[in-house]
DNA sequence: ATGAAAGCGCTAACAC
DNA sequence: GTGTTAGCGCTTTCAT
């Protein structure tokens, strides 16, 4: 990092003049009252046209917006929903994984077409009921959680005490809070009833299952073995978290496992594409001798190479969801749960009607 | 979208209790007055150890939190930066592109490490003097704004009124903003350079010279041509914005103009990635026939096969640089422009001392 | 060491 | 239609 001398001269100490323009102001310099101001800039019916616009105008000229955090103390409100992304130092779950930044950027979009302010806040996972915080101080109307949690009771606690709060994840029993989510079930069944169309019989499972989201998604999987009179391995069914070493060091330990595998269903796509490049990095082909299925359809997935079958949640649905939820319990109702169909976009990685699995071609090593 | 039944019952209207503990609250249910909970909750020295400990105590346990709006409003200050990402309808610029993604993450580190808030807005390009009501009606203090803009002349515009905001972008001449950017022309440069190195003298640059951060990096571009004594082939030069569409038509067209090319810098790893996939599926061989080096290192290259040679931009930095710089400027000083160094990522599209560009390979079509 | 009172910039009765 | 007045919840003189 360096500084360079184009551009502005040093440091003169020249406090910036925050002393803005004022309702007051406007009101001494069109000659009526602050409240004929306000009500004129507010659009009250009780203005005469001509005051209106007078004040309109010299407010346009002067380049004056009503204080907002006056008016919103004034008002009791405050059209601000914060995001909250939860900092899970053990996981290292970052906000840079791409799925969450995707869904922050849906969430933008939605808060802000209904006119409300975006807070985004970081809060480590283990000072949760720190959040509460943000509400109470008037920070925000409500929350919208996002992120892998392990904190359904925490989250339950607070809705318990009509805390404003909407949460994205799986839906549980015994849930207090409105969540949104999609229906992990139903991908998991869906990504693995692929791996199995496929012709893939000996089918590996990566996720977390102490994660709701995750562990629904391996009943998914569960299901679908059923479905089809197949059993699932336990020994091919492999705790991994949601980062990009703990897949890879799965993959690594599975291969020197020595047991036999040719589909691999993974709880995220950077889990699957770690597991698709370490697999390849030992000489195995995907899909000719494992296919894989992801989830979640990031960015990555659609310019990976081989293309990356996975499982997509819709996003976009999930930020208008999460935002009309909130706004409908910041309006004292108590909106249902949101279940969002995954959908199964089918790339390279897992065909259906290709050429069934080989054990070892083109000479590749082990396996 | 499907609505469950699980979960709590319908919509009963009950509104949200809003009215939440006040000071007064505090104050009577310790039996002191409300100066005395305000002093003794801001930690003043005049209180008594007593008073202060039962104060602090009370508030704990019915879990109060001072109205921020309240206090701001009385202090004349609010802790937060507005964040915006200009919103480019024609371009359909978008805040779910990887790379402002990661750039958010690192300035909402930034921004709560120094205890303030972070704001995310999102404003119509073409309507980018609204930020400047962010600041005029007390939402946020200052703006960092991101973004591929063009928009000097606003921004100088804003400048020239004290108008306290730090842009990301390139440092251009007769500016009277600060900005934080990576040194384009160097990374430009530095791209070019190493696929000169590694052999190739046909190059093609990708990009959008209408935007200062690409024009610097096709400065840097033709500056590597002119070191090596090469010339740049116009006819290679190919104006591309940041969409994966408009990297997949320009290539298209490139290999259909029947121009021979060799090497391939684009301005965007997203370009970078779509322009290999386009040759690969043309019968190209990335790196053999082509070698290619792109722009951000966004997560997408460490994992896209082959790896992608790629200039790091230092987002960590750039993300402390930005709100640093905006403190200042609110202290009223004039902080100087960031220049932050650009870094070269070699992975295997673009390798010095590897093999040299072969024109035709493995009986690859074209070319 | 504590309290009374004024006021941050705005809105909304309530007068006229 | 417009002005007067009383706060929204807090901090901070200025008294005591």
């Amino acid at each position: 990092m360096k500084k360079t001398t184009t551009g502005k001269a040093g440091s003169r100490a020249k406090p910036v003049d925050t002393r803005s323009l004022q309702m007051a102001d406007i009101a001494r310099m069109a000659g009526v009252s602050v409240s004929t101001v306000s009500r004129a800039l507010s659009g009250s019916a009780l203005i005469s046209e001509k005051t209106r616009t007078r004040v309109e105008d010299l407010a346009r000229t002067l380049n004056y917006a009503v204080n907002i955090g006056a008016q919103n103390l004034r008002l009791k409100q405050n059209r601000t929903i914060a995001v909250v992304v939860p900092y899970d130092r053990s996981t290292r779950q970052h906000v840079s994984e791409p799925f969450f930044l995707s869904m922050l950027g849906s969430l933008a979009d939605a808060i802000t077409d209904r006119g409300y302010d975006m807070l985004l806040s970081r809060v480590d996972a283990d000072e949760l009921h720190a959040v509460s915080k943000l509400v109470r101080s008037g920070r925000a109307n409500g929350i919208i959680m996002i992120g892998q949690w392990r904190h359904h009771d925490q989250l339950n606690e607070l809705a318990a005490n009509d805390f404003p709060i909407v949460v994205w994840g799986a839906q549980l029993p015994r849930q207090l809070y409105c969540s949104v989510g999609s229906d992990n079930l139903e991908g998991g069944r869906l990504a693995t009833r692929h791996l199995i169309a496929s012709g893939r019989k000996r089918l590996v499972f990566f996720g977390d299952v102490d994660f709701p989201e995750a562990a629904m998604r391996f009943e998914g999987f569960k299901r679908a073995h059923a479905d089809a009179g197949l059993r699932v391995r336990s020994e091919l069914c492999i705790k991994v978290d949601f980062t990009a070493e703990s897949a890879r060091e799965a993959t690594q330990r599975l291969l020197l496992s020595g047991h036999s595998f040719d589909g691999l269903f993974a709880c995220s796509d950077l889990m699957a594409v770690t597991a698709i490049n370490t697999l390849a990095e030992n000489g195995h082909v995907v899909p000719d001798e494992v296919a894989v299925v992801g989830y979640d359809d990031i960015e990555l997935s659609r310019h990976f190479r081989p293309g990356l079958t996975t499982i997509r949640q819709p996003l976009e649905q999930a930020g208008i969801a999460l935002v009309d939820s909130l706004l409908a319990v910041l309006d004292g109702r108590q909106p249902l749960p949101t279940v969002l169909e995954p959908v199964l976009v089918e790339r390279a990685t897992c065909v259906v009607g290709a050429k069934p699995p080989t054990v070892a071609q083109r000479g590749a090593p082990g396996a």
